[in-house]
DNA sequence: CGTTAAACCTAACAAATGTTAGGTAGGGTA
DNA sequence: TACCCTACCTAACATTTGTTAGGTTTAACG
C-alpha cells in the first residue's frame, strides 16, 4: 500500500495537474465555456479519467475556489505582517493592497479563476466557497477596524461598506489588467492613493 | 400591411416581453444558467416561438446588454445635466454616481443583467457590446477630465484609470447591495465620499 | 515471477441545449 | 365570405454535456 505514496515523480497528471488545467482555463474562458472534457484535454488525460480524482464537477470548482481564497488571505496576511506594526496606516493599507493584487493578478490561476467564475457557479458549490471568503473578509475588517480606531481612519467611514467597495474595485482589475502596461504593484499604489487620499485637490485655494 | 403596426394593444408576448423575461432571468441567474426554454416560459410561450422574434440567442443577449448601456449612459448624463455647470467638482460626481448606481440597483434590469452576464457571455456577443460601452467610458472620461483641467482632480490622478477604478467598485455592488439596508443613492454618497475625499484622517494633527 | 493496486482509457448513457420545419388560430382587409 | 399575415405552437434534430461501468497498463512488493 505504499506503492503510490512513495513515488509521485514520475509524469502523472494527478488530481494537482487536472486543479491547475482546470483554473487556468476558468480563469481564461470563464465558467460556462470549460467542460470536464476541454479540462481533460489540458491536463492530457481523457475525461473519464478525471473521476477516479474527483466525484464531480461541483468538486473540482469547490477545491479551485477555496484554494484561490486561501492564497489571497495568505499572501495578504504575509504582505501585512512584514511591515513593522508602528508603521502608517497609509503602509499598511498599501501593502494589503499589493498583496491582493500581486496573488490575483499575477500569481497562479486560483484567485483569479475564483473572481472569474464565481459568480456563475452553482448555488451550491458558492456556498461552499462562502466559509473561507468570510475568513477573508473578517481579516480586512479586523485590520481597517484598528486602523479606525488608532484614528488614521476617519470615524464616519462605514468599514464594512468600504471593505465591499475595496474587494470590488481590486477584483474588477481582472477584466483589464494588462501586464505590459505596468505592474500590478503600481496598480496597488494608485488605488491607494486614491483610497487613501481622495482624487480631488485638498489645497484650501479655491480659485 | 398596418395590421401589426397599427394595433399591437392586445395580449401579445412579442419582442419587448421576451427581452424583458430575458433579461429579468439573466440578472438573478447568470448567462449559462438560463435557456432558451426558461425565457420562453417566463415570458409565457413556447421556446420555439422566440425564433418568430430572433434569430438566435445571441441576438436576444446582445439586445439586452446595448440597452443596458445605454440606459445607465443615458441617466448619468441626465443626472449631470441636472446640475448647474458651475457646481462644484463634489455635486457634480455625486450626481453621477447616483445616477450610475440608481439605475444598476433600482431601475429595470437590463443594466444589471450586462454587469451581471457581460463577463460569461460568447466573445461575438461580448464584441458586439463594446461600441456602447466605449460610449459611456468616453463620456466619463471626458467629464472627469474637464474637472482635472480645472484644477478640481488631483493632477497626478491617471483619469483612464480612476475611470476604470470606479466602474468596477460601482458595478461590484450588484453582487451584495440589499434595498433593505439603504438606498442606491445612499450608497453612492458613502462612496463618492470615500472616492472624492479618501478614508485617512487629514487633519494635520498626529497625535 | 506473480500479485496487487494506482492511474489511466474506452465506450456508452441520459439529459439538456440551441435550432429548425411545418402547422394553426384569429383578427384585418378586400 | 374568402384571403392573408401575424404571432404563436408542435415535434423533432443534432450536439454537447456530466457521468458511469468495465477494461488496460505499469510499477512496486512479496
Amino acid at each position: 500500500m505504499s506503492a503510490a505514496l512513495t513515488n509521485t515523480i514520475k509524469s502523472e497528471v494527478g488530481r494537482e495537474g487536472i486543479l491547475d488545467a482546470a483554473a487556468s482555463l476558468f480563469r481564461q474562458r470563464g465558467y460556462g465555456a470549460v467542460s470536464l472534457r476541454s479540462i481533460a484535454q489540458a491536463a492530457g488525460i481523457k475525461a473519464g479519467s478525471i473521476y477516479y480524482h474527483f466525484a464531480s464537477k461541483d468538486e473540482i470548482v469547490t477545491e479551485i475556489l477555496n484554494a484561490g481564497i486561501l492564497a489571497v488571505h495568505a499572501e495578504v496576511v504575509a504582505a501585512v505582517d512584514a511591515v513593522p506594526a508602528w508603521e502608517s496606516a497609509d503602509v499598511i493599507v498599501r501593502a494589503a493592497l499589493r498583496g491582493h493584487l500581486r496573488t490575483l493578478l499575477e500569481h497562479g490561476d486560483y484567485t483569479s479563476a475564483n473572481v472569474r467564475i464565481f459568480g456563475q457557479v452553482p448555488l451550491a458549490v458558492r456556498d461552499a466557497n462562502l466559509s473561507a471568503r468570510r475568513g477573508y473578509e473578517k481579516y480586512l475588517d479586523v485590520l481597517l477596524s484598528k486602523l479606525q480606531a488608532d484614528g488614521a481612519i476617519r470615524s464616519d467611514v462605514n468599514i464594512g461598506r468600504f471593505r465591499l467597495m475595496l474587494i470590488g474595485a481590486l477584483n474588477a482589475t481582472l477584466e483589464w489588467f494588462d501586464p505590459a502596461k505596468g505592474s500590478a504593484e503600481e496598480l496597488a499604489d494608485d488605488y491607494a492613493d486614491a483610497f487613501l487620499y481622495g482624487i480631488l485637490n485638498q489645497t484650501g485655494d479655491s480659485s
